[in-house]
DNA sequence: ATATGAATATAACTTTGGTTATGCATGCGC
DNA sequence: GCGCATGCATAACCAAAGTTATATTCATAT
């Protein structure tokens, strides 16, 4: 594939958390093996290239394809994959799938997001995805995520660990919302109707609703358009610093 | 996964005109000299794949590369590329940018859409485009796309020609809406409810129900807060006057 | 140990949003 | 002139969003 001279500006500085464990993750198999990948990603442009980032860093047998995570899940029984990337929002964001999907085909994971923030971070990791990679990043950023997964660590970007263990969060700008709360928006500013953040997140409709209200409240919103308006604004800036 | 949401998308996105007139563009020059292209995209992942695809179609250069529609036409300035292949949402749509850049490069551009559902088709046409590709298109409809652009042909969805071309009003970025689905949406776009819009523009609250019926088919959204979303990016430039 | 407060969860109910069928006016090709 | 496409309008109907009341868990301060 051809190299090409880069003539951007690079804002990188994309500070991440790596996290090399021991070697222990399924596809760290003595490290010559090929490794087959499941691609769940719906944009074939988008499949092509990461299925070329994968083959860059490790060898690899032809890599499955799925549009969607219940497509991948018969494809993963089918062909046993030893490493799922996963677009985040191939339909829509869907935790319990995505985990699911993680379980069932007992592979590490690269979660890969659409979109320039890494708002779904702490959500991928929490489906139980080893890695985070916004289509966003710098290349090299892209293969150190693929290359440490499938060395049995993790990469995530930096502040996802921290801001889920505690909600003690004086430091964060966070509006004075709790963190599920904070789960919601983000799904609300992405445009997800209120059933499918609910079987995102695995909770009732109803639940979402007091969420979205509370949001709505501590906001000082008057529907979920305007928080989605707000978030955009202040999910940006907050992620990106 | 359960049997719910399938998202049908795009039922005719892939039926495509095709319009090789004779090779009178400028990249048809006599066929075998190696194209100089410019890439703008903001996901380095879409440009690595993009590249690849035009290597795979044509004899090229090293590509250039841009973030934005502002860098891009510093980049062709410098680099006089002879063809453009342009990432309709890098930062924002910008009607008015995209045809700057195509005429001050004089280069035949093909118009890439992150969305799946080929909504922006006619106006990256009317821009000055020569061809429209989704990223959800096959590879092998994304490779004629470019190879009709780089024959000097043109290369679009079915229905963009007839439908869109005999708006008059053609001034500003709009998105193949009516006058009056564009004062809808600006209203939708700062979170009003349907019956403060109807109230702002003095009509009914059904009438207010039915334009937006109209602008989420249009737009290729699902709901009120989705067509927020994208006329934010959209309408930036517009809504201040 | 126990009262307090905050976060999470659920369901019944009301309001708003989104869909569909239909009618009327204007502008354009034949 | 006439047919026909297009934009604007309306209302009835069904689906989704938003509100309210209430219960459970858990940390922590009396």
């Amino acid at each position: 594939m051809n190299g090409g001279l880069e003539l951007t500006v690079g804002d990188d500085a994309r500070r991440v958390e790596k996290t090399v464990g021991p070697s222990e993750g399924r596809a760290a198999k003595s490290a010559r093996a090929p490794i087959t990948p499941l691609i769940v990603e719906e944009k074939p442009i988008c499949r092509h290239a990461i299925a070329d980032l994968v083959s860059e860093v490790a060898l690899t047998a032809p890599p499955s394809f799925a549009s969607s995570l219940s497509e991948a899940l018969k494809v993963a029984g089918a062909r046993a994959p030893d490493l799922l990337l996963v677009d985040l929002f191939s339909v829509s964001f869907d935790f319990d799938g995505l985990r699911r999907l993680i379980l069932a085909s007992r592979a590490p994971a690269v979660a890969i997001d659409d979109r320039p923030n890494p708002s779904f971070a702490g959500l991928a990791r929490m489906a139980g995805a080893q890695g985070y990679a916004s289509k966003n990043y710098e290349l090299d950023t892209f293969r150190a995520v693929i290359r440490a997964v499938i060395e049995g660590g993790a990469h995530f970007p930096r502040e996802t660990s921290a801001a889920r263990q505690r909600r003690t969060d004086v430091s964060g700008p966070s509006l004075g919302l709790s963190p599920r709360q904070m789960d919601v928006l983000k799904c609300i500013a992405v445009g997800m109707s209120n059933q499918q953040i609910a079987t995102s997140l695995g909770i009732t409709l109803g639940t979402v609703k007091l969420h979205i209200h509370a949001i709505l409240r501590l906001t000082g919103t008057r529907n979920r358009t305007e928080a989605a308006l707000i978030a955009g604004r202040f999910l940006a800036p907050t992620i990106e610093d």
